[in-house]
DNA sequence: GACCTGACGCCCC
DNA sequence: AGGGGCGCCAGGT
């Protein structure tokens, strides 16, 4: 995991970042949510908006990704106008229990999941 | 090939 | 304490 990947392709390295993506945005727990600089911080690789930039593109992966549950730092949907309705990201987390009002998520810091959190346990 | 933009976030004023 | 600037890295124009 702290290796880094050795230049191989360009493509390769851009899909393995992707499915990097997918697969710690997988870890979060239903309920919870986490950042894209948090994404970004765990997997050591580019950027925050390197993170929102494979999460745009989770529509070519098979398995479905629970993009919802990535917000920004201040727990704002700001990926929302990127999903099928502009109301399906909030749907989705008012369904797991997470409260969203005004496009922002209501006591962030009790939701908040960081995926350095796994390796605590 | 330069320039802008983005599902971001830190630093500075 | 709120707002603006800039770095980040990849894609689109």
């Amino acid at each position: 995991m702290a290796n880094r990947k050795p230049e191989k392709s360009k493509d390769q390295s851009r899909d393995h970042y992707f499915y990097r993506v997918y697969d710690v945005t997988c870890l979060i727990p239903k309920g919870r949510v986490s950042t894209y600089g948090a994404i970004a911080d765990f997997l050591a690789l580019g950027s925050a908006r390197m993170v929102g930039w494979a999460l745009n593109h989770c529509h070519s992966a098979e398995e479905h990704v629970p993009a919802h549950r990535v917000v920004n730092r201040l727990g704002e949907l700001s990926g929302r106008l990127h999903f099928a309705t502009p109301t399906l990201m909030e749907e989705r987390l008012e369904s797991e229990g997470v409260k969203v009002k005004d496009h922002k998520i209501v006591n962030m810091d009790d939701y908040f999941w960081h995926p350095r959190q796994l390796e605590e346990y």
